[in-house]
DNA sequence: ATAATAGTGTCTCTCAGACAATATCGC
DNA sequence: GCGATATTGTCTGAGAGACACTATTAT
């Protein structure tokens, strides 16, 4: 920073100019009992105050460094939850979604394993839960806009299944590739061809055996893998690996 | 909106918390001489007085009715420029990237025909031109953190030629078959393969023929071909349009 | 042995990439 | 015709999708 530039600092103020306020809102999916869920909470305060909206807020320039510092402390306070892979999704502005003001929402999105989130039941009359995602909708208005930014979120979320592992975030450290399948089933709503799916990630080399088997089934049981790298969200696929999914 | 709402919203005061700045910028995208370039202004004015920087500035309320106005406006404003294609890039906000204040940039990218932009030399000290990018470069250090933004958006522009016909915006209505394929090399990097080219074209039924022909040349002149549809940034291949460039 | 699911082998048909052949202009 | 580039035709190897076959568990 050069004289010209200090100068022009110490006369700034920060608050002279009429500012939109900002947001980040989080899309947090898991997938469970054969469902695509998604985690929202009941508002407890105006506006919207009782409908269900994603988890989110404003942004605190004391506590957050940074937007993603943002997102996880929202993240963190509202459902007590723990994403292990995050990504920016989209922001929206504009001076109507909002009655309060002129907001710009920085919509994430996230993933999670079922288990990783426990829904401790806030002390407050909010509560939290996780809705089923059926086609690109759940079954109830949100607050906000926050339908749209659940849609946009679905789709990014199947797009990304083509050519990426990011489904893996989904479950544990290690799982069986039949289990791995049906993820990928569940959130893109269609059957996919065995040999070709394992084929691709074969290629790929993003998940190898471990030594683990399972136990007690009534059938041939399947061996457990993990993913080759600690960047799981990185992984991709030379070739789309849900072919099929791009057909039609 | 209900009663509590409204009660709540009489008694809302917008200033009332410390919020962060909010600012759109553009990376503005033509492909002219052989070559990809960015549109870049010099700023008249501090923190960074001097320095190149992309078109761009804070959100007036007033003014913008949504992020998307906001980024005409101030393109408009800065630059005379109106792009055919814009489409948002990413969000990154955090509490050093402006000296002024803990600010979002929310980052916007386009793509506008070399000859539809008219550099009118601003009345003020401004500067606005057109800079070659090289690799995922330009050759200049940049305001904020614009060199980083930049960069994102050559390889947002790079992998979205995979598979839609959006390098058509930076073309005129009309344009021979030849050319296209010519931008893309040049924004690629590498020669694509004519015949593979063409077939993909074809199969994705996102051109088709004019009566035009290209004039006095001193070869074969190429067919002038135009877009199918309107709305040539969704026009997406059913296959890579250009494996090539996946392989490496 | 049977049921059930895990995991593998292989065939076929499509298609990407390579390259050759042909077309059409100015001179 | 010749040089230059546009446009089309064709061959070949790779790979996706389909489907059959084998493997391993409990009962």
């Amino acid at each position: 920073m050069n004289k010209k530039d200090k100068n022009y600092l110490k006369n700034f103020s920060p608050t002279r100019y009429n500012r939109p306020s900002v947001a980040v809102d989080v899309v947090v999916f898991t997938v469970h009992e054969e469902q695509l869920k998604v985690l929202l909470i009941k508002r407890g305060v105006p506006p919207f105050e009782g409908k269900w909206a994603l988890p989110g807020g404003f942004i605190n320039k004391a506590k957050d460094k940074t937007l993603d510092d943002a997102v996880l402390r929202e993240l963190q306070e509202e459902t007590g939850a723990i994403a292990p892979y995050i990504e920016q999704l989209y922001s929206i502005g504009n001076a109507d979604r909002d009655p309060r003001d002129w907001t710009v929402s920085i919509a994430y999105f996230a993933l999670t394993p079922y288990d990783k989130v426990s829904l401790k039941a806030g002390t407050d009359a909010r509560q939290t839960r996780w809705w089923t995602v059926r086609n690109t909708k759940v079954n109830v208005k949100l607050a906000f806009d926050h339908n749209d930014i659940l849609a946009m979120a679905i789709n990014r979320l199947r797009s990304k299944l083509e050519y990426t592992a990011i489904a893996g975030h989904l479950l544990g450290a290690e799982f069986t590739l039949p289990q791995l399948q049906a993820t990928y089933e569940i959130i893109l709503g269609e059957k996919l061809d065995k040999t070709a799916f394992r084929r691709n990630l074969r290629r790929a080399e993003v998940v190898q055996e471990t030594s683990r088997i399972e136990q007690q089934t009534d059938h041939r049981p399947a061996r457990f893998y993990k993913f080759t790298k600690n960047a799981t969200g990185m992984l991709f696929f030379p070739r789309s690996i849900v072919r099929a999914a791009m057909k039609k």
